[in-house]
DNA sequence: TTGGAAGTTTAGCATTTGCTAAATTATTTG
DNA sequence: CAAATAATTTAGCAAATGCTAAACTTCCAA
C-alpha cells in the first residue's frame, strides 16, 4: 500500500546515513594502524607490537591479535617475533590517512581551536569525512590562515 | 632511565586522542538510538523497535538487544511487547544529542558541502566533535550565514 | 470472536575489539 | 656463553554489535 511505501523509501533514505557510519567504523582501525605503522618506521625505521600498543593506549595482546586481521587483508607483512612492513596497499592505505588527517587537523586548528583540541578531535573526526567535505575544508583552508 | 621515561610519556600523551576515540565510539549507539527514540515520539507519538530498526537499517533482533541495554543504562523504559519511553536521563541525552547533531550538520551545510552530504557526514562526525570544536562550529556559523 | 498479519522477543550464532596471564622467543649484558 | 630482560605470541575470557530463524503476543478486520 502507498503509505507503507512512502514510510519504507523514507526509512532507507535515512538508514544510508547510518550504514557509512558503521562502513566507516569498519575501516578505521585498519587505517588507524596503518597509519601508525608508517610513522613509526619513517620515524625510527621499524614498527613493533609494543610500540603500536603504547601509542593506542591498547594491551599487547590486542596489538598482536590486530595484526593477524591486517596481514590477512594484505596491508602488512610479519615473520613471527619480528618487525612489521607495509605492502604497498599499506602504504597506500597509509599515505592517503595521513593526507586526509593532515587535512582535518589543519583545518580544526584554521577554524580557531587548539592545537590539543586539534590534534584530539580530528583523530576520530577524519574517518567520517566524505570527498566532498574534504574538498570543502581545502577550499576553506587555502582562503584562511592555510 | 631517562629516555624511557620520555618515551612512555610521549606515547602517554598520543594514545590519550585514541582513548577518547574509542569512548566516543562507546557511547555513540546510545545517543542515536536515544535521538531517534525522541524523534519517533515527536513526530508519531510513540517509538516502535520496528521503526527504529528501519531508520537505522539494522534487523529487529539487534534493536531488541540495545534495548536492554538502554534499559540497564537508565535511558529508556518499556514494558514486554509496547512501546518504548524515554527516562529524564534519555530525554536530556537525546537533547543534549540533536543540539549538537543540528549545529554540526548547519555547519557542514554553511561550508558549502550539499544538503545530503551534510546529512550524512553529521551522522558520524557530531560524536567527535569536542566542546570547544562545538563552539568554533557555533563562531562560524554566527559569521557566515547561518 | 476468532484468524491472520504485524510486531516483539528468544535462541543461537559470528565477528570485532578489548583484557590478563602464561608460554615462548629474541636480545642484551655480565 | 649463560642468565636476565624485553618482546612477542598463545590461550582463554568478555562485551558489543550484528545476523537469521523460530516462537510468542497484540491488534485489527472479517
Ligand atoms: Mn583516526
Ligand atoms: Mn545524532
Ligand atoms: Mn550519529
Ligand atoms: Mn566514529
Amino acid at each position: 500500500m502507498a503509505f507503507a511505501t512512502k514510510k519504507g523509501a523514507s526509512a532507507k533514505l535515512r538508514s544510508a546515513a547510518f550504514k557509512r557510519v558503521r562502513a566507516d567504523h569498519s575501516a578505521e582501525l585498519a587505517e588507524d594502524y596503518v597509519e601508525m605503522i608508517a610513522d613509526l618506521i619513517d620515524e625510527r625505521g621499524e614498527a613493533r607490537c609494543t610500540d603500536l600498543a603504547l601509542r593506542l593506549g591498547v594491551a599487547n595482546a590486542t596489538v598482536v591479535k590486530t595484526m593477524r586481521r591486517l596481514q590477512v587483508a594484505g596491508l602488512i607483512n610479519q615473520e613471527p617475533y619480528r618487525a612489521i612492513f607495509l605492502t604497498s596497499d599499506g602504504w597506500k592505505m597509509a599515505e592517503d590517512g595521513r593526507r586526509r588527517h593532515a587535512l582535518v587537523e589543519k583545518f580544526l586548528l584554521a577554524l580557531g581551536v587548539t592545537r590539543e583540541t586539534a590534534r584530539i578531535d580530528s583523530e576520530g573526526i577524519e574517518h567520517h569525512v566524505s570527498a566532498e567535505t574534504l574538498k570543502a575544508m581545502a577550499k576553506f583552508l587555502a582562503r584562511n590562515g592555510g
